[in-house]
DNA sequence: GGAATAGTGTCTGTGAGACAGTATAGT
DNA sequence: ACTATACTGTCTCACAGACACTATTCC
């Protein structure tokens, strides 16, 4: 250790500035498909590219306080609203060179949310609203979020085999089918309707019927189906694992 | 969005600094026993306290390559000993006092190492050693290090679920039942010896024989068991899940 | 010889998935 | 009437766990 690495143990000041903001990888289910939350950007750098909703963290909030703070300034959500919503830290991103202005570490978060309004552009973004994720793939996305929007959804899929939180998608009351919908949806694969009627009621925790049912049957007919609340279950055991993993694994 | 919110949009100076640190929750096993290395603190604050080794990023390296060197800093390991060690992201540390000095924001890893050495202190750590984390408990550790190494051992226990990296507690070629001692040490709980071996045998991927056995057999009898190395999956399917999870489950 | 360990055989219960079938509603 | 959907029944296969057993080696 010389003398410079001796001093920065002790007075950080030493290194040069290091700024921390909190990302929010938003995802919500919008007519059967996937959306995502994201701005776009209204000045350099990587102007009138789309990113990822966040922001410096503030000097008396928490990591996840922060980004809690930048989905409901970017949603417009009140409180009520936002108490529905899962947020769960995703990860740290720290490349030396991921900023062109200088050192940011940023402490991206995941967050599951129901159908939500779309949102309005606050002051610091040109535009802001709910992209389906299948159009991203060609868009030139801001910094590396194109990395974290990726880590985000292999992590969505993943907790919905072992966490109930798929239920966050969705209204507090809602039917087996609509559950399958946001499986289907996330997943991007169909499921066996019938199994999976069986499996969710067999999970314990999982949900809770209410007694009541849907007002009506399908558009498309059917008959009314029962209506359920999310479980006090934080994890699925046995979980519900997707369907042909094989390429994944090696 | 205020005068000073809006110049804090475009100025991070307009903030008070933010310090960014790597921490490392680095584990091992020692004489059948879950070890983790810690530091004990030469000056204030929390002076003769236990303490995750760690330190603050340099501005040209990533996150991942800061906790690989604090690592390597603190066991005085070579590059070719340093490369068998697993290490990843474990998670983000925020909570605005978690440093009495200034605000503090940690980002905690994970490492599996082999057996090794006895760390050589650093200068600026008055003491270091691998603990068992079962003296753990009582003891007074630095800052939020306490949740940082639960969350860090939760986050083990969980990652030998589903994937192969129980082998990285090991040296390069292992038997079954050694692979077996990991999983009951990190775990711990004993399991059934005959399942568990048909079981890692079954698993495509985990481990492949290396044709070779072990020079003698146990120190207390038993045949000369076949030596194995790690295979090519990166995921376990089946997964390896442990026993008796309905405590944690709501 | 006695004891401990490596490794295999077998049985049972659980659960996933395929498939079929019934009841209920909408058009 | 026709069709889509909700939900249940049944069969098969895979696998986890319990138990038993053999073979090998150390003491």
């Amino acid at each position: 250790m010389n003398e410079q690495e001796f001093l920065a143990g002790y007075d950080p000041t030493a290194y040069p500035a290091v700024a921390v903001t909190v990302d929010v990888v938003a995802l919500t289910i919008r007519e059967g498909a996937l959306h995502l939350l994201l701005i776009r950007r209204g000045q350099p750098p990587y102007q009138g590219h789309w990113a990822l909703p966040g922001g410096f963290v503030r000097p008396t909030e928490d990591l996840a306080t922060g980004a809690r703070r930048e989905l409901a300034e970017e949603t417009g959500l009140g409180d009520d609203r936002m108490r529905r919503i899962h947020l769960e830290q995703l990860g740290s991103y720290g490349d030396p060179d991921r900023d062109p202005r200088m050192r940011v570490v940023s402490i991206a978060h995941l967050a599951f949310a129901p159908d939500l309004p779309d949102p309005v552009a606050a002051t610091d973004a040109a535009e802001a609203g709910w992209l389906p994720v299948t159009a991203l793939s060609g868009r030139q996305l801001a910094f590396d979020h194109a990395r974290v929007i990726d880590d985000g959804l292999e992590r969505a899929r993943s907790k919905l085999e072992y966490t109930p939180l798929a239920t966050r998608f969705l209204a507090p009351e809602f039917t087996v089918s609509e559950l399958r919908g946001v499986y289907e949806t996330v997943w991007g694969q169909p499921l066996h309707a019938g199994n999976f009627h069986r499996k969710v009621l067999s999970v314990p925790g999982f949900v809770e019927g209410t007694g009541t049912s849907t007002e009506r049957g399908g558009a498309r007919g059917g008959p009314r189906a029962k209506l359920y609340r999310a479980g006090d279950a934080r994890l699925l055991h046995p979980a519900l694992l997707r369907p042909d993993r094989e390429e994944t694994i090696r």
